[in-house]
DNA sequence: CCAATTATGGAACGATCATTCCGCAAATTG
DNA sequence: CAATTTGCGGAATGATCGTTCCATAATTGG
């Protein structure tokens, strides 16, 4: 049993990550990590330090896996309406899945910590301007290939659009709707028309 | 010193509403409010019950005093982009002040507990039609006023600046910059025209 | 085959949680 | 003036919190 861990360390981080992302930080507690884990407390605490530390991996864990991804697949897409609108997507299908409406971890934890933990606003800062940088890029690109509005301003559109993909992440949590949701994106989308 | 609290008990809902406002609920200990209240712990009790139902007062007084109170002055402003930004601007001011960034309660409660808590969910529902319905009307009067673009779908507009409302009140949480909230604003005064 | 090392399971820790109880003070009622 | 009612202050409640400790089991290195 020593020089072996009896599970695996990658997954077990990925279930404490979702139940942080259902549940956010405080509403979590160990026991509930040590049952959504399967691992013992003792085993948790000395692979991923104290509760925190192990809130911090998971989040780190989401906007690399989840987040980064993400936007690195969507990038590729044909067409820039594609990718923007494949954004939105991923999220707005969410809310077929039964007890799915968990958002985004990253804007979860933004809400529930950032205006007091100034590490977690420094995260969550740099994703949001990742994503910015997204539409940013997909703007031009959908300017250039015709698809988009030329004139428009396309940094303030992307700005704009940042701010949307966040409200929809608001919405998701109160009203995981696929029709009330689908028309943030189409708003979105027709605003860059 | 019976017959008669020795306290106020609006005043004492208010310090409690900007206690949870600011940190949430699970992040408030009856400790907290106590302090914050300047209540005894048993005379909170007494008054308003447990911790949630004072919560739940906090939150409709919020959407009463704060929120109600704040759309039915805008409506009577003298054009309909003043009443929007004015929306928007009521926001970004918090900015300025230091330890400000609270946002909005509602969105803040809705991240924290709608996805678990039905009748919270109900309640940030209500409100988000209301501001929807407040921005249709604007719209709607702003198109006839000659302040908007006629050709817009007045609906899908209200929904799209709801959306970016909200994303703006998941921003300030994180990045309380006016400048950068600003953007948000004009991104949606600027897709209305 | 023994010694050293490490993960595990579970009990135990003190602190803090939400909530309640009780004795006291004060003002109205008879 | 006595009885009653009500709010207040603070201690006490049991539960749960995050965290640590310890005995046990298991595997590698000598």
């Amino acid at each position: 049993m020593p020089w072996e861990k009896q599970f695996d360390v990658d997954e077990a981080l990925t279930c404490a990550m979702q139940t942080f992302w259902s549940h956010g930080f405080e509403a979590t507690s160990m026991q509930d990590l040590v049952d959504a884990t399967g691992v013992n407390r003792a085993s948790l605490y000395a692979t991923y330090g104290d509760k925190r530390e192990l809130f911090m991996s998971a989040l780190r864990k989401y906007d690399g896996d989840v987040r980064r991804r993400l936007l690195a697949d969507l990038a590729q897409a044909a067409t820039s309406v594609q990718a923007i609108a494949g954004l939105f997507d991923k999220f707005i299908g969410q809310a077929r899945e039964p007890q799915g409406n968990w958002g985004c971890f990253i804007v979860n934890s933004a809400l529930e910590l950032a205006a007091h933990d100034s590490e977690i606003a420094e995260m969550v800062n740099a994703a949001q301007d990742e994503i910015e940088a997204f539409f940013l890029a997909m703007i031009r690109k959908g300017q250039q290939s015709g698809e988009f509005n030329p004139a428009l301003d396309a940094g303030q559109a992307a700005h704009h659009a940042l701010a949307a993909m966040l409200g929809l992440l608001v919405m998701i949590r109160s009203r995981p709707d696929e029709d009330y949701l689908g028309g943030v994106r189409d708003g979105v989308l027709n605003s860059l028309t």
